[in-house]
DNA sequence: TGCATTACATACTAGTTAGTATGATGCAAA
DNA sequence: TTTGCATCATACTAACTAGTATGTAATGCA
């Protein structure tokens, strides 16, 4: 019980500093020195920063981006409207993220997965899952004649997804003024898709 | 003469070094085992490591993405298809970018700009310089009849750049299928909004 | 030619880094 | 009660970090 504490505790402080500083400016001294525990208990519960660094992802990041993204697609009547909603949700409501420090998943991508496979590994699985729930999406919406069959299901998870990553990098520097001129931009372009615009 | 040559070769070493592998991972012992110098001559040649960072942007990295991005719009008859072939160009043939490590100005926005004022200030203007020339593009396809009125500059120019810096991003873990797909619905994008598409 | 400045090289420092070694405490089962 | 393991704390190390101090060779200029 203590021991799930202590952990997640080590965890989700770690989560925040990363989150705002990246992970290899972020030391391990840091993240302890912003807990109540030491250095000792640290390595008690992770073997390695990187460690830390892959239970952070599995444990924090992707959840986390599966209830914002994935699970909203494949509970709804209307795949178009959850994809763009989806995203509204998380940029303007997530009072999670800072629109200064853009998207924990993303940031991870930009600065670890060419260098760390097992970073790699695990970061593309959220993106291949993300992607596979728009695909879905679309297809399904296919099937409901909302949208015409000719639409490439995967062109338009590639431009969505690029979208979003690329929305999350310019709001550091652009602030939410850039969101919202998105989710217009990102409303258009999926209700351009539909039959009945 | 020689002096200009030992600080471009320090810079170029380190564009290469911080652009694989980011900022605060290079170190500038690093750097300077790369070259034939050592580390009197870079402190002779750069104040500071953040010093060298800004040089990296301002000597390298802006005008390298001014010529890819900015000026083939500036020049064209066709503002429209300028944009796409611009940034196919710089997806598909610069061979100074490896699409494992994204994009320079990207990935320092990512790493750099929330922690760093004096980056944010320079990859700012980055930005902001190739957001005007699209929006100015967009205007003048509309004053030519290609596009109708009723399109918002800044709409489009926020979904290519997003587009782009997220595609850049995505490279990174879904290699280069991911630049086609990309390229072929921004294409599909940027028609749709043409009269006669 | 003499001199000052530039352009480096070498050797250092103080602080930080991830990771380790060791010890103390509590708790659960025997 | 005692044994053993889990849960931490403390103190350390070796390597690395940005930056400095100081020296020296080359270069431009009077």
């Amino acid at each position: 019980m203590q021991k799930q504490n202590t952990r997640v505790k080590i965890l989700n402080t770690a989560f925040e500093l990363i989150y705002k500083n990246g992970f290899n400016a972020t030391s391990i001294d840091d993240i302890i020195k912003h807990t109540a525990f030491t250095k000792g208990a640290f390595y008690h519960h992770f073997k390695t920063k990187e460690d830390l660094g892959i239970a952070l992802i599995s444990e924090i990041i992707k959840p986390g981006m599966e209830k914002a993204l994935i699970l909203p697609l494949s509970t709804t009547k209307d795949p178009i409207a959850s994809i763009y909603y989806s995203i509204k949700d998380l940029l303007l409501n997530d009072e999670l993220f800072d629109i200064k420090y853009g998207c924990p998943a993303i940031n991870l991508i930009e600065e670890m997965s060419p260098t760390n496979k097992k970073f790699y590994l695990q970061l593309s699985q959220i993106i291949i899952s993300w992607e596979n729930a728009i695909e879905q999406s679309i297809e399904k919406a296919k099937q409901n004649k909302i949208i015409p069959s000719s639409i490439i299901s995967k062109e338009v998870s590639c431009l969505v997804i690029s979208g979003y990553a690329g929305i999350r990098n310019l709001g550091k520097i652009k602030g939410y003024e850039c969101y919202n001129t998105y989710l217009g931009v990102l409303d258009k372009y999926l209700k351009s898709l539909t039959i009945n615009q």
